[in-house]
DNA sequence: CAGTGAGCGAGCTTCCGCTTGACTT
């Protein structure tokens, strides 16, 4: 350990250093960076990490203080209706190491908050205060560099902490935070379960699908040209090639057709005088061309010049990890991660392509080293910001230290030997000279056996100077694409020149479509478009693929039907949600916060209660976007997608895509890309026997049996023989249903018997009687159950559908339903007294796993605890907060205006039909003020 | 997307942005 004498001092005492003066607990963010910090800084201070953000909104109901539980608010953990109000818990995974900081700041006489100079560092410098409650100095330190003189700098010179900053952070996190968990909900009611919608996520599955609309939109145009290849050896050619390539590019002055002069419809755009050559016409022209003399009718040349790429920061890393390593951006990352740790390079999650003075030094000094002085410029290159929002707290991605090891000294193998000579070679190359060169377009002229003057041009590059080139080449999302590196060289020819054609193809060409994004090229987009973070764009990839918005198809992103629907239902009713220009207005908004010159209160009203933008319209808050407009939200629209050119539609179901014309339905493989799914496409669907296996025949009725998956689940069933085309339809209107039974639990839609299938078929198996009833056996939607008239009885298990004799079942119905099972069951654990009740407290098994009960109020064990080891402690927290969540006594209170009334009544009918229901059903007398009631359970 | 009969202690899913181990095999 280097002995640095404590620093110089701090706050302009300059010359009494820490020693003597106690001890400053100077908090980072990240261990690696601790360590390294605790070295520069020497005696006199003690470095510690916050390890990121150290508080947050609650996560779950879980996480919420008991004393906020029965808020209305509490699910958001923000308080909307008051003045939104954030409620912060110290993470879960924190708490320990707050204790310990907490336990260091008592050996300290000063505080210093050392996080990151950005929006969020700041905010955590916030949060550390809050949650620290230090009772000595507390200071702001901020560098953006980690180089000794830098720290100690910082060390010297630091500020009071930043609240107008805070406050920006905070209003991103609440509006992120409603926006997640008031629009997420409104995808389980109207699409599935489990899905989410959020500010940057939503975005980035929209981009994905949008880009796929493009491609079910597209039409391929078809184009030819002619490839000529020239024999220079005539032309007096001093150096280069005997022969080049040459492309058709003009038939008497008019310009042949190229792709780009096609629209996404395959048609010619009409803005282009140009010549579109098909295969006929290009064939008839190489045939008229064929023997014809030709010469270069110009040569124009113009320098070449080519600058190297700025430094890595996390996107541009990511983006060339994935092509020239194959890595994922996830693979990316965890390999930065680790170099970073063990002190190979610097921050990996960075916005910023900016070089400490110390590291573009060791980059010159390695471009002298390994190049020589040629390839070093006068001054070192500067970098401008490229990203519009970006937040440069770190520098960029380079070799950390003072001199860079080259990839030989480091000696690393694998994916991270790799990925630090990646980094290793921009960061370098980014100091070094300007590739130059020249670039040379012939132009050649022949004349066709018709008289057709046809223009060929060909284009050469020769670099005479490589400067950077030498060291890096960036790679290129089009493996088609020629690299900066390249050479091209043509025979130095002059005007006039003759030359014969070797050989003259006629050659056909498509437009392709746009391409789909891969991993690298979102992330892009999203950087490009300010959303999302260098420490998000990683993990924003993760949760589309894991909410099944898209799925890979080797490394192209290709979105699922699922998310055809979701981002359907997102541009209807949440339209502003997912603009792309949302996020860049919200960093406008946070500028401004974080400047003084707006407050963050009256955006969030507007935001989520709705009122006048400045522009003087009126817009809708979230608020009442996700609730009083719910009903709007048809979910059978929003799940359907119309096949381009057909009747039919892809539908999103709760068991997958499938499409339906008029009814008739069929599956939809979940992997199948959108833009595959063509007319053809579908009738060949319709045409296939959908995936059902055909188990064989039944001997008694010669009808073919059938395994299917349906709405619940696998089953059987039986193949009627249908009318003959043409035939009358049966006269009797009741239609004969066929036969059909669910699987039993262990059997399997791929292993399931024609012997199976008809013992199931079979059922209701005819008992026989009891109390002159008859009583059949059968399955059922809560399993095997007897059944004798309208009163029913459970089966223990499916097999006693088969083998249950009339005495049993007469047993079984000779007792009263469900009783004795519940005494039956004993307590799974006796736990002592609840001090709130004095009562004694059991833990149960039932239907949703164990629980926790005094007899009266029952609570869930929660993930973690578990019934042999739970405490009487955790027991009766559990029960209170059971208690404090609104008791499940029902009965409202009956004191509501005529016209809310009205409204409750209303929500009722449209978005809960199924409780509006029953209760409707069972009462007589007062129905309005019960079903009002019912509305507030 | 096939069509059947209870009554019972639900609770939870989800956002974006900071940052690493702690777990198990």
């Amino acid at each position: 350990m280097p002995a640095t004498k404590g620093s110089a001092g701090k706050n302009g005492s300059k010359d009494s250093g820490r020693q003597g003066e106690g001890t400053a607990l100077v908090i980072v963010e990240s261990p690696a960076k601790a360590k390294t910090i605790a070295g520069y800084l020497g005696r006199g201070y003690v470095v510690e990490s916050s390890i990121g953000h150290i508080r947050d909104l609650p996560t779950k109901a879980a996480e919420i203080p008991a004393k906020y539980k029965g808020q209305a608010w509490a699910r958001l953990g923000v308080d909307v209706d008051g003045d939104f109000e954030p409620l912060y818990v110290v993470n879960t995974d924190k708490k320990a190491h707050v204790k310990k900081l907490k336990e260091l700041m008592a050996d300290a006489d000063e505080l210093l908050l050392a996080t990151d100079e950005d929006r969020e560092g700041e905010a955590i410098a916030w949060h550390l205060r809050e949650e620290l409650k230090p009772k000595i100095p507390v200071r702001r330190m901020v560098f953006n560099e980690i180089t000794k003189d830098a720290i100690q700098r910082a060390a010297d010179n630091t500020r009071e902490l930043n609240t107008r900053l805070v406050s920006a952070q905070e209003t991103r996190r609440i509006l992120d935070r409603l926006y997640g968990y008031e629009v997420s909900p409104v995808l389980w009611k109207k699409v599935m379960p489990k899905l989410s919608a959020g500010r940057v996520q939503s975005v980035a599955t929209r981009l994905v699908v949008e880009r796929e609309r493009e491609r079910i939109a597209f039409t391929s145009a078809e184009y030819w040209d002619l490839k000529a290849v020239f024999d220079a050896t005539g032309s007096g050619a001093s150096d280069g090639p005997a022969t080049f390539p040459a492309t058709l590019m003009s038939v008497d002055g008019r310009r042949v057709a190229v792709g780009r002069d096609f629209s996404p419809q395959g048609a010619l755009r009409s803005d282009r005088d140009v010549h579109h050559l098909d295969e006929q016409a290009a064939r008839g022209l190489a045939s008229r061309l064929d023997g014809a003399g030709f010469a270069v009718s110009s040569v124009e040349r113009k320098p070449y010049r080519r600058s190297p790429y700025a430094p890595f920061r996390t996107t541009t890393l990511q983006q060339e990890a994935s092509r020239k390593l194959g890595l994922s951006s996830k693979q990316t990352m965890q390999v930065a991660q680790r170099l970073y740790e063990n002190g190979y390079i610097t921050y990996m999650r960075t916005d910023s392509t900016t070089l400490s003075e110390s590291a573009v030094k060791a980059a010159r000094d390695q471009v002298r080293r390994l190049y020589g002085g040629d390839y070093l410029p006068d001054k070192p290159r500067v970098y401008a910001k490229k990203v519009k929002n970006a937040q440069e707290a770190h520098e960029a991605i380079r070799p950390a230290g003072d001199t860079f090891r080259t990839p030989a000294e480091v000696g690393l193998n694998g994916p991270e030997g790799r990925l630090y000579e990646l980094i290793w070679k921009r960061t370098v190359a980014s100091q070094m000279k300007d590739a130059v060169g020249e670039s040379v377009t012939v132009r050649i002229e022949g004349t066709s056996s018709a008289g057709e003057t046809a223009e060929f041009t060909a284009t050469g590059k020769v670099i005479t100077f490589h400067g950077f080139l030498k060291a890096y080449v960036e790679g290129s999302d089009d493996p088609a694409a020629d690299l900066d590196d390249r050479e091209r060289r043509l025979p130095s020819m002059e005007e006039g020149a003759p030359l014969k054609a070797e050989s003259l193809e006629a050659e056909g060409h498509s437009t392709r479509p746009p391409a789909r994004y891969t991993e690298a090229t979102l992330v892009k987009e999203l950087e490009e478009r300010e959303i999302g973070r260098p420490s998000t764009y990683a993990s924003i990839i993760g949760t589309i693929l894991d909410r099944g918005y898209v799925f890979k198809k080797g490394t192209a992103l290709v979105p699922s039907f699922l998310a055809f629907a979701v981002v359907q239902l997102l541009e209807r009713h949440f339209g502003n949600l997912v603009d792309y220009e949302f996020t860049a207005r919200l960093e406008d908004v946070l500028d401004d916060i974080a400047r003084g010159d707006a407050q963050s209160l009256p955006w969030l009203r507007r935001f989520y209660f709705g009122g006048e933008t400045p522009e003087g319209e009126s817009e809708v808050g979230l608020k009442d976007l996700v609730g009083d407009q719910l009903a709007d939200i048809d979910p059978k629209e929003i799940s359907s997608v119309p096949v381009p050119g057909t009747d039919i539609l892809l539908r999103v179901g709760r068991y997958g895509p499938y499409l339906d014309r008029d009814g008739e339905r069929v599956n939809v493989p979940e992997d199948l890309a959108p833009d595959e799914l063509t007319q053809e496409k579908a009738e060949e669907l319709f045409a296939q026997p959908s995936g059902d296996r055909e188990l064989g025949t039944d001997p008694e009725t010669g009808r073919a049996i059938l395994a299917k998956t349906g709405r619940f689940g696998p089953y059987v069933t039986e193949v009627l023989e249908e009318p003959a085309e043409g035939e009358s339809k049966p006269k009797s209107k009741a239609k004969v249903k066929p036969r059909t039974s669910s699987l039993f639990k262990g059997m399997d839609l791929d292993t399931v018997t024609l012997e199976d299938a008809l013992r199931l078929l079979s059922l209701p198996r005819l008992v026989g009687e009891v109390d002159g009833e008859e009583v059949t056996a059968q399955n059922g939607r809560f399993g095997p159950y007897l059944k004798k008239g309208t009163d029913s009885r459970s089966l223990e298990t499916e097999d006693q559908i088969f083998t249950v004799t009339p005495e049993q079942a007469k047993e079984l119905f000779d007792k009263p339903k469900q009783r004795g099972r519940r005494a039956a069951a004993p307590p799974l654990r006796e736990l002592g007294e609840d001090p709130a009740s004095g009562v004694k407290m059991v833990v149960k098994d039932g239907r949703f796993g164990p629980y926790v009960t005094d007899g009266e109020i029952n609570a869930s064990l929660r993930k973690g605890d578990e019934v042999e080891s739970l405490s009487d402690l955790r027991a009766a927290e559990l029960l209170a907060e059971r208690r404090a969540k609104a008791p499940a006594k029902k009965k409202a209170p009956a004191k509501k205006t005529a016209a809310k009334k009205s409204t409750t009544t209303k929500k009722a009918s449209t978005t809960k039909k199924s409780t509006a229901k029953k209760p409707a059903a069972k009462k007589t007398g007062e129905p309005k003020s019960t079903s009002t009631g019912s509305d507030e359970a």
